[in-house]
DNA sequence: AGCTAGTTGATAATTATTATTAACTAGCTA
DNA sequence: TAGCTAGTTAATAATAATTATCAACTAGCT
């Protein structure tokens, strides 16, 4: 699943990517400069695959792994999100605040929501002594596109 | 992950698990008796591989797709639902119980909590003209247990 | 007891991801 | 600015999780 808008490619500057990437001390490669500029642009989560075969298209040399390894390296750095969320494969997301999902069962499309704040679990987790590091809602349920189907 | 008690194997009767395979119209079958017993049992989430192995022991015939299948059949049916939170396979949750999930990012242990209301979602919801069907907290952070080791 | 639609087991195929490793290169250092 | 080296890449194989196919079997109706 893609949900992008190509007119967008050009929205982030070589040098913002370039930036990004030396902020972290991941050295700048042409392979994770083009991965990052696709997460980046086509914001509404993209799958291992989906990058791949994006780049692949304009640069048939760059190889599944290289961006496995690159995703996994952002992943570490922080620079991006993986979302296990729902059937399938990862997805990546360059939202790194905090938020929310809702998962289309019809049609799998993935919307980021927010809330004012986070549910509060201090009791839960003194309870079960659980050091809680990271909460999300994840919502299941019919998109709106999906409802309009369903009722024609 | 399977974090089960073996002396429980018989907790639940024949007769409990028959009734619920017919009270939702599946057609009782030794292999369905035998799966959907063993998720009861084992309450702790279990995986498809656990549940084939588990099974495969004492009934060296039974076949993995029968598994795969069974477990479709049962998710669809509301008997179990599947969880995808986390890497790797599916767990199978016997509690169909609405409840939230706490993931040990060291060890991987996954442990089910309640609370007693839901997030608030209303305005999200009316806001992305969503249907929302089912909402669930996912949370990550280290167990007591990993805490322990961690500071030894 | 016989029939039939639903189920099973064996196997192959597919999808997602990780591992391996030799060749390559980003960016430091002289 | 060339050379060095540790980090990176591409190709490929391997693994893990799941789905598809289909002939043989059987639960439960008649």
């Amino acid at each position: 699943m893609c949900f992008g808008v190509t007119t967008m490619a050009l929205a982030h500057s070589e040098n913002e990517v370039v930036t990004m990437l030396k902020a972290v001390g991941l050295r700048v490669t042409p392979q994770r400069d083009a991965i990052l500029r696709h997460i980046l642009v086509y914001r509404g989560h993209s799958s291992a695959d989906d990058i791949y075969r994006s780049i692949h298209e304009r640069w048939p040399n760059i190889s599944v792994s290289t961006v496995y390894n690159t995703l996994k390296s952002f992943s570490e750095a922080g620079l991006v999100k993986e979302i296990t969320f729902g059937d399938g494969a990862s997805l990546f997301d360059a939202n790194t605040y905090p938020h929310h999902h809702m998962l289309c069962v019809q049609c799998g499309q993935l919307t980021d929501f927010y809330l004012p704040e986070m549910p509060d679990l201090t009791s839960v987790a003194k309870e079960l002594c659980f050091q809680i590091d990271e909460c999300q809602l994840e919502v299941r349920g019919v998109c709106a596109n999906c409802q309009d189907i369903m009722k024609s």
